[in-house]
RNA sequence: GCCGAGGUGAGGUAGCUUGGUAGCCUAGAGGCCUGUGGAGCCUUUUGCCAGGGUUCAAAUCCCUGCCUCGGCCCCA
């Protein structure tokens, strides 16, 4: 019999990380109830089309992608935006706006496996949609800035842009859709001198280079560059100055925004508008990022329905929370080992057991049908508080031997005080 | 997709240069000890990533693949 283990990029996550995850997503959740996110469940697995239709080469090339038995094209999710769309245009349909949606899940996608990245990982994920306004863009970079914050990490700021702009330039000079994506592409993946050969016209190549140049120290300067600089440009105007919007609210709410990015892209086709990321200085690899996508649920044939959104890389959160040593606040009970002198006293140790779990106390009973020796040596080496002794001697007054493992001191204790005693 | 470093029981490792009995520490199960543990002693469990080649002989040398870790690119 050969042994198993997870297929390339897929992994167990054991005690501590699993512990991490799971935390991390209770504070998710916690954020999305406090902004008022109600929480949905998609499948793992969509259509391929639907996945496929505005995600981006980067993605498309990286999903898992199968037949299923009914000859259908389908694909495992690389990511929650396109499935939150489908539900915008069908069950949702109807609901009154805003809607906020909230999600977690793992996510797959078909990249090299290397540090903080996974074929396999797990996502939180926040849409808003219905709402066009700068207040929507910001509150989705606000939420992501209270999660960092709950979370405890330490220097963590983020990077804004505006798809806009580049999209408000090029359409003006002409350049149709599919070029525009193969150019954005290229631009997000720093080959400048690819996406510039793209441009049609000498006058649009300048433009796109000139972008490049206009980055300065503060925020709202970058911001006044680009309002200048695309001057004659409507679209690309309106855009800079909608970035100027979102960025004056959330700077002033406090959220640490580390540099404005003209030329910044994102991998995903859908995205028209304010787009950002979030890193911490230790890690060169986005924690989080997201945008807006006014077009996309339209395209699903929905009703035009502007939307933002985002998604947090919950393995990378741990990474980052492992670099940093950050502690997590999760608070745990006492636990406690239930044994029987013999095995006569079975039930009665299973009773007590099961009324200390009705009192809410973590109990482990011992089914190894070990000797107490072997039994405490194995509780106290696994951080058990407490063994519960059920022997005759005790059981006859009605009480059981109550240890304490750490201090190695017992006292006999009747079952009546038991959860009290346990507890204090 | 590309580049680099590696893969020895469950975990951590020695051995590899210079081919010749796979060793150590931790861990699991159990015993010494049938109502009281952290020590000690003893028994026991699991291994050279896979396949091929060279050789009398391969953990060791060669090739291929797989996997892990890390870097590039990009993302979360």
């Amino acid at each position: 019999m050969p042994t198993f283990q997870t297929v390339r990029g897929m992994r167990d996550l054991l005690n501590e990380e699993a512990e991490t995850l799971t935390y991390i997503i209770s504070k998710a959740r916690e954020i999305a109830v406090l902004y008022g996110y109600k929480e949905v469940i998609t499948p793992v697995v969509e259509p391929f089309e639907l996945l496929s239709a505005k995600s981006g080469e980067e993605i498309r090339q990286r999903m898992f992608i199968f037949k299923d038995l009914g000859d259908r094209n389908v694909a495992l999710r690389p990511e929650f935006t396109a499935s939150i769309a489908r539900l915008a245009t069908t069950s949702l349909k109807n609901e009154p706006k805003p809607l906020r949606l909230f999600s977690v899940g793992s996510v797959y996608r078909y990249d090299e496996p290397q540090r903080g990245r996974y074929r396999e990982f797990w996502q939180s994920n926040f849409e808003l949609l219905g709402s066009s306004r700068p207040e929507a863009d910001a509150e989705i970079v606000l939420l992501t800035n209270s999660l960092m914050e709950t979370l405890g990490l330490q220097g963590y700021a983020f990077k804004i842009g505006h798809i806009g702009v580049i999209r408000g330039i090029l359409s003006q000079e002409n350049v149709d859709e599919k070029t525009q994506n193969a150019i954005l592409q290229r631009m997000d993946k720093k080959e400048y001198e690819e996406a510039f050969k793209l441009a049609p016209s000498d006058k649009c190549r300048s433009m796109l280079e000139g972008l490049l140049q206009l980055k300065s120290d503060d925020c709202f300067e970058t911001v006044e560059k680009i309002k200048s600089y695309v001057a004659g440009y409507e679209k690309a105007k309106a855009a800079a100055e909608n970035l100027g919007d979102v960025l004056k609210l959330i700077v002033e709410s406090g959220c640490p925004v580390e540099t404005v990015e003209p030329a910044f892209a994102r991998g995903l086709e859908y995205y028209t508008g304010m787009i950002f990321e979030v890193y911490i200085p230790q890690l060169d690899i986005a924690l989080g990022g997201g945008g807006r996508y006014d077009r996309l649920i339209e395209v699903f044939g929905g009703e035009s329905t502007p939307a933002v959104g985002d998604a947090h890389g919950i393995d990378r959160i741990a990474l980052a929370m492992q670099m940093q040593k950050t502690i997590l606040a999760t608070k745990r009970g006492k636990r406690v080992l239930v044994l029987s002198v013999n095995d006569s006293l079975k039930v009665e140790a299973l009773k007590v057991a099961q009324m200390l779990r009705d009192a809410g106390i973590i109990v482990e009973f011992e089914v190894m049908g070990r000797k107490m020796a072997k039994a405490l040596e194995d509780a106290d080496k696994r951080k058990v508080d407490y063994a519960v002794i059920v022997g005759e001697r005790e059981l006859k007054e009605g009480a059981v031997m109550l240890r304490n493992l750490a201090k190695r001191e017992q006292t006999i204790v009747p079952i009546k005080e038991l959860v009290e005693k346990i507890k204090s």
